[in-house]
DNA sequence: CCGACGATTCCCT
DNA sequence: GGGAATCGTCGGA
């Protein structure tokens, strides 16, 4: 079970901070997704940070476009991306508005719903994979680019598909960072992927894979 | 208009 | 470890 105390509800000043602040401080957080059977509570256990357009390896690097209109606006937002024909991925928006800066939300445990989560997930058998990358996590909380936009703080609360909860926050003397995963060039060099040691959660690393010429 | 490829996953060897 | 699946998006022509 999870005490009362971690169900209290973050709000937008969470995300209203620099990106690198933000994204560790993710680790152990609660993400409710509402679905209309019920809602899959997820505890974050691995993120990426992405830094606006100055960052090589952001989708957010050429600047803005209608698919990462949402990077560029407010914190406390979903950014929903579609990718390689078939899988989506979730961001949450950080702040200072318009510097375009958002989290990859690349892995969790499901802590509630997991019934819910594996209807979606027909490859997945142990619960430590259904949101073990991020497009599983998405694929797992039914998220894709209809949810794109959604607040997580709206002025009507039932309304919105998601929350965000306190948690448990992860010890910082848990939390490691490295390189990104997928991630190439440039982008490669920042140490900007979070996560919890030792979470059977944590996706495995993979660099990223260059296209083979010819 | 067209070609290349992606913040990935899954299955096969 | 390698390759296929599959299509929206973006940059260049």
């Amino acid at each position: 079970m999870i005490a009362a105390s971690q169900r209290a509800p973050l709000d937008r000043s969470f995300f209203d901070r620099p990106v690198l602040d933000v994204a560790p401080d993710l680790l152990g957080r609660i993400l409710v997704r509402h679905t209309e059977h019920g809602p899959i509570e997820l505890r974050l256990t691995e993120v990426e940070a992405y830094a606006g357009p100055a960052d090589p390896g952001s989708h957010a690097y050429r600047g803005r476009t209608d698919r990462n209109a949402v990077m560029f606006g407010p914190p406390g937002h979903v950014y929903v991306y579609f990718t390689y024909g078939m899988w989506h991925c979730m961001n949450l928006v950080c702040g200072p508005e318009d510097t375009a800066s958002a989290v990859l939300l690349r892995a969790g445990e499901i802590i509630t719903g997991a019934d819910l989560a594996r209807k979606r997930r027909t490859t997945s058998r142990r619960l430590a994979d259904l949101a073990q990358g991020p497009a599983r996590l998405a694929t797992a909380l039914d998220v894709d680019r209809s949810l794109d936009g959604s607040d997580l703080f709206p002025s009507d609360p039932a309304a919105s598909p998601f929350r965000i909860l306190t948690g448990a926050p992860a010890d910082p003397a848990t939390v490691r960072n490295g390189p990104r995963t997928g991630v190439g060039g440039e982008g490669a060099a920042h140490p900007w992927r979070f996560w919890i040691e030792h979470d059977p959660t944590v996706s495995p690393y993979r660099a990223h894979a260059p296209k083979k010429r010819r």
